[in-house]
DNA sequence: CCACATCTGTAGTGAACACTACATATCTGG
DNA sequence: CCAGATATGTAGTGTTCACTACAGATGTGG
C-alpha cells in the first residue's frame, strides 16, 4: 500500500503565515480566505493538515508558545527575582513592539472574548498564559526560599502581578504604544518587585 | 406636521443590555440577533436609533464611560498618588469581578483585534481607555507640583503603569481570576507608585 | 505498471451574518 | 379627523462565512 502524494508545503511555515494572521486579526476577524492566502495554500490542504480553524488556531498557539518558552527559559535564569521582572517586561517591551511581528501578544489578541460555539478559544488562549505564570511563581517561590524576596512576599501574587503588567502592556502594544512608552511602564512595575526583595 | 409615533423602549435601559452582549461576547463575537433579543426590541427599531452595529457599539460605549467616569472622579479625588492608585486598581478589582456584569472590562473586552472592515472597533476602545490614562496622569501631574511624588517621577510613566495593571487585571478576571486575586494584583502594583511617593 | 493512499485545485455547499423593504401602527399639528 | 412623520413587526435581501465534494495529480509498495 502506497503512503500518498506528499504535501507541499511546509506545516511550520505556513503556521508562522497563519500565526501572523490571527495575531493581527484574532480568531474570529480571521477568515480561512486570508489564512490560506496568507500560508500560500488552499482551504483543503489547510483542513487536511489542521483539521478546522480551530485546529489550525490550537497549533499556531502550540507554534508561539514553543518559539516563546525558549526566550522565558532565559527570563527565568536571571539571578534575582527582581532581574526576572525585569528581563522579562524589558524583553516584553521590545519583542511587542518588533516591526517583525504584529503589535502586542498572540495570546491577547487571539481572542479575549468570542461568539457563542467559539467559547473555548478564550479558554484555550488564558491557559496558555498561566503556563508563563507558573513558570514565574516557580522561579518566585524559589527566590523567597534562597532569601533573595522577603518572608513576607506572596511568590504567587507576584507572578499573577508580572503576568498582568505584561498583559497590560501587550493591550497597550496593539493600540500604538511605542517602545519607549513600554519601557516606562515595565521600568516602574519592576520597582514593585524590589520592594518584595531584601536587597531593593 | 406631526412627530411621528414614539419610541416603545428605552434606548438607555437598552443600551445596558446591549452593553452586556459587547462585553461578554466582544464586537465581531456579539450577533445582532443576540443584541435584539437581549434589548428587547426588533432590528428595525435597532437600526433607526442606533444606525448600525458600530454606531451600536459606540453608544454603548459611550454609556460605559460615562457611567465610569462618575466612579473615576472618585478616584482621582483621593488625598495622595498612592491611594490614587489604591482605589483605582482595589476598585477595578471589585468591579470586574462583579457578578452583576460580566467579568473584565468593555473597553477590553469588547475588541482588541478584529477583523477587515471593523479595523476601527479596536481604536474606538483605546480612544476611551486613554481618556482614563489621560485623567491620571493629570492628577500625577498634580502629585508632583505638590511635593508628594518625587522629583524624578514621570507621572505619564505612572499613569501609563496603572493603566496598563488595570488593563491586565480585566483580561484576568475574563479568564476567571477571582476578585481576591485581582486584589493581590493591585496590592503588589500598588507599591510601584508608593515607591515614587516621598513619605512611602 | 498497477492498486492504493494521500495531497491539491476548482468550484461549490448550506448556514449565518448585517442589514432592509414594506405594510401597518401610533403619534403630533392643524 | 385628517395629513405628515416616525416607530414597529414580518419577512426577507445579498453577502460572506467555514467547510467540503470531487476529480485529477503524485507519491509508495508489490
Amino acid at each position: 500500500m502506497g503512503m500518498g502524494r506528499p504535501r507541499e508545503f511546509d506545516a511550520e511555515t505556513a503556521l508562522d503565515q497563519a500565526m501572523e494572521v490571527f495575531w493581527r486579526h484574532g480568531y474570529e476577524g480571521a477568515t480561512i480566505a486570508q489564512l490560506t492566502e496568507a500560508m500560500g495554500i488552499n482551504p483543503p490542504s489547510l483542513y487536511a493538515c489542521f483539521g478546522n480553524k480551530e485546529g489550525l488556531l490550537k497549533a499556531a498557539l502550540d507554534r508561539y508558545t514553543k518559539l516563546r518558552g525558549v526566550w522565558m527559559d532565559e527570563v527565568v535564569a536571571a539571578a534575582t527575582a527582581r532581574e526576572v521582572a525585569e528581563r522579562m517586561l524589558m524583553g516584553i517591551a521590545d519583542k511587542q513592539t518588533d516591526p517583525a511581528n504584529p503589535p502586542g501578544c498572540l495570546l491577547v489578541q487571539g481572542g479575549i472574548a468570542c461568539g457563542t460555539g467559539s467559547e473555548n478559544v478564550p479558554f484555550e488562549l488564558a491557559a496558555r498564559r498561566a503556563q508563563n505564570e507558573d513558570q514565574l511563581r516557580d522561579r518566585f517561590v524559589r527566590a523567597k526560599a534562597e532569601g533573595d524576596l522577603k518572608e513576607t512576599a506572596d511568590p504567587a501574587a507576584l507572578a499573577r502581578y508580572v503576568s498582568a503588567v505584561a498583559v497590560g502592556m501587550g493591550v497597550m502594544a496593539s493600540s500604538g504604544a511605542d517602545r519607549e512608552a513600554l519601557r516606562q511602564v515595565a521600568s516602574v512595575a519592576v520597582q514593585a518587585v524590589a520592594a518584595q526583595s531584601k536587597r531593593a
